[in-house]
DNA sequence: TCATAATATGGTATCGATTTCAAGAAATGA
DNA sequence: TCATTTCTTGAAATCGATACCATATTATGA
């Protein structure tokens, strides 16, 4: 079934077919015609015939550093949620993050594919730029904050010292466990805010005493029993993410400490983990879904509006206090 | 830049230059001035040319009840993993939930997006399958079984008879808390592996003993309420998942019963939250990954395969015992 | 050496829609 | 009434690739 037969069974041409799917003039005893036609064959218009000559798809292309992740998801969720309703469908890549997948995805997808692209950012690398500058279509970077292109970024350097100077209220002795370095935004402005807000309340923390690792648990329990036996007068854990937070807390109760009493520990995500576990972990809620739908918003309005202007959103933070502090 | 400047500036016809990007009969003479071209504009081919003409997308769609999931990210990501590693795309389609915006989902991409569909099953209705039969595509449902299409489900009657027997060594007033009962999958199969494993130890469990609710804690933790309240004796609780048993055992440990000495309590899906809540949570492990690479290897068999036959893949499971069972 | 097969190339039709153009019919208004 | 605008329509060009066909050249083998 294409346009063809359906204009000679409605006795008219394909350019008047055409024009009663986009909305042109078509006379009502036509319009009636076509409709009829169109009904009893359900027929579609091919998708692809309509890209090749339009220059648009409806795809947007997602690139996420992996899909099993509670924040991402929600991210992932909130844009879905935004596209759909704006009639934009939503073409996923997952690059397990691994950086030249990430990159080859970015080419890929940028030269045809889609109409505009979000980039869930890990570590953006020169190459990343290099590649980014070549992109036709318009591209929101999440999770990640960068002063060539639209983002929507977290406080993560704000919610990191409100975090660290609330925690550090019933706290003398801190270490940071920290994930990927090159992280700007995990990796770097966390550990900022947690040192400034140390050196706010006159304590210089020693490099031995931030660590860094993957985004797993594994790195939260190995760096816990690391920094104890390094030092066992730490009395406080502020871990880049909750779930290594969770690893670090089950060094701890598996090597006999008590939880918060002896060490307490704060985590960022607000992920359902963080409040099952014993005690509920403290931890930062970003709002990842809220944010997912602004760069969701800010991509479309860039792709359909030709004098959209560049912005940057930096979202909020609130701290969720329980049960691990003090 | 399109097929015919290429052609022009490598002094060929565009024939030759598609030769060249499809390996036809190419001379190296003209192979190296065409090469050369390409690199030199970045020329890359029209996505949407290509598939107007070969039919072909590169894409399959996966439509998935919810983004936000524990065991439905992990069917996605070795759903993506094979997809990727073949050459597809995945194009995700997010119906919240939602029945209708499902078979809209179903119409949409079959008729044109796609080389093929993988339906994250809930609940299929008699309008799924009418809509279903009228795709011309290849179609997998995964998470569920049908008798109509290739399918990749897991063995929930198996689970909840052998998690049941196994903790009901330890029990004798056991209640079910359920989910969804229109899901064959988690709805039905769960509930009647639990019944059957009971009757086999000579145990019959009032309808009233057996409730149903959302996929969600709230649902846990107000029918473990509901269950407490309605009979006191109540020693044992299968939760339909980890989720819904996280939500029990909040509630009895609120109410003052221990876990498991009072209660104890398992659920399904083997989940990060399950093993992080005190005590650990008896579950079920079952291989969300590996289905979703499985059905995604299907899918790709069915759609470059003509004579691949309808299949049906039984996945298995593996009970986890720990804290939370006497 | 001559028939056949393999390699190499370009011209042209085609996929299925939209868009411009030209032109006729109907409605409006001065 | 006649000029002008607004509808209405179909023919033909176009988007950017691939596929078939015809044809020319080179290799192979009996």
């Amino acid at each position: 079934m294409n346009i063809n037969e359906i204009a000679e069974l409605a006795g008219v041409s394909r350019a008047t077919v055409s024009r009663y799917l986009n909305n042109g003039y078509v006379s009502n005893e036509k319009r009636d015609r076509i409709s009829k036609v169109i009904e009893e064959t359900g027929y579609m218009p091919s998708a692809q015939a309509q890209m090749l000559r339009t220059k648009k798809t409806g795809f947007i292309g997602v690139i996420i550093p992996k899909i099993n992740s509670d924040s991402i998801s929600r991210m992932v969720e909130g844009i879905s949620d935004i596209l759909s309703d704006k009639g934009y469908q939503l073409l996923l890549a997952n690059t397990s993050n691994n950086s030249k997948e990430e990159i080859q995805y970015l080419k890929k997808l940028s030269s045809n594919h889609v109409d505009g692209i979000i980039l869930i950012g890990t570590v953006l690398s020169k190459e990343h730029y290099k590649v980014m500058k070549q992109i036709s279509v318009p591209l929101v970077v999440l999770a990640q904050h960068t002063s060539d292109y639209s983002c929507v970024y977290y406080d993560d350097y704000g919610a990191a010292k409100a975090l660290t100077s609330e925690v550090m209220k019933n706290g003398s002795r801190p270490a940071y466990i920290g994930a990927v370095a090159d992280d700007e935004a995990v990796g770097q402005q966390r550990l900022n805010g947690f040192l400034d807000a140390c050196k706010d309340k006159g304590i210089m923390v020693d490099d031995d005493h931030c660590t860094n690792g993957a985004f797993r648990i594994e790195n939260g329990f190995d760096s816990a029993e690391k920094l104890m036996k390094l030092d066992p007068t730490i009395d406080t854990m502020i871990c880049a993410t909750d779930k290594i937070a969770i690893g670090a807390m089950a060094y701890l109760k598996q090597a006999g400490y008590k939880v918060p009493e002896d060490v307490q520990i704060a985590g960022f995500g607000d992920s359902l983990i963080s409040k099952v576990c014993d005690p509920k972990m403290s931890s930062i809620h970003f709002f990842y879904k809220t944010s997912g739908e602004e760069a969701a918003n800010m991509l479309v309005d860039a792709i359909e509006n030709s004098q959209s202007v560049r912005k940057e959103v930096k979202m909020g933070y609130q701290i969720v206090k329980v049960g691990s502090l003090r």
